[in-house]
DNA sequence: TCTACAGTTCTAAATCTATAGAACTGATTT
DNA sequence: AAATCAGTTCTATAGATTTAGAACTGTAGA
C-alpha cells in the first residue's frame, strides 16, 4: 500500500480534529485570515469558554493542520496549507 | 464566505467519519478496491462484528463518502471520488 | 512591584460513541 | 417449505469527548 501506519494516525487524528463543529470553524477561520491569536479566535465563536478553545487549538495543533508561533504573551495560530491540501483542500476552497 | 451551512454539516459529518480508525480502513479498502460487499469488508478487518461493521458503514454512507448498490442479497460499496476529491483526497492517493 | 492580560491545566459533569450479542428482515438455495 | 446467508435493528455497557469553572503560569505594562 501507498499508506502506511504513521499516515493513517496522523489522518485519524487530522480528520477527527475536523469531525466536530467548533474545531472546523476555527479550521475555517484560520484558512481565511492567518495569523489570528486565540482571543481573536475565541471573539470570533459565540460563546466558548478559554479552557474548551484551549482545548480545541490542542487537538488541532496536535494534528499537525494547525501551527502556533508564540509572540510575547500572544500565540498566532496558521494552518498548515501543505497538510491542509493533502487531507482537507475542502478547507482552502 | 463561500462555505455554507449545509457545506459545514456535510462536512463535519464526513470528518467525523474518517476519524476513527476502522471507518478510514474501510474507507481506505473502499477507495483501493471497488463494489466490495459487507462480508467482503468485514473480512478484510480483523475482528469487527457484524452489527459493528453495519453501524460504521452507515455512518460513511451517510456523510456522502461511500455509496452503496443493492444486488440482489448483497450491497456493494464504493467510495465517491467526487466527495473524496473535495474533502479528503489522502484517500486516493 | 503590583495589576492586568494571554493562555494552560486540573477537575468534574453531562453527553456521545464504539462495541457486540441477540433477535430480526429479506433474498437465495435446496 | 425449510434452511441459510447478507445485512439491519435493538439494547446495553464501557470508555471517550465536550464543556466549563477555578486555580494556575508567564508576559507586559503602570
Amino acid at each position: 500500500m501507498g499508506e502506511n501506519q504513521e499516515d493513517m494516525g496522523q489522518a485519524v487524528k487530522l480528520y477527527k480534529a475536523l469531525g466536530e463543529p467548533t474545531r472546523l470553524k476555527i479550521a475555517l477561520l484560520l484558512a481565511k485570515e492567518s495569523n489570528l491569536c486565540f482571543t481573536a479566535i475565541g471573539e470570533k465563536l459565540e460563546s466558548v469558554a478559554g479552557s474548551t478553545l484551549s482545548h480545541h487549538l490542542k487537538q488541532l495543533t496536535d494534528s499537525g493542520l494547525i501551527d502556533s508561533r508564540k509572540n510575547g504573551s500572544y500565540i498566532h495560530y496558521n494552518v498548515n496549507r501543505e497538510i491542509a491540501e493533502k487531507f482537507a483542500p475542502y478547507l482552502l476552497a
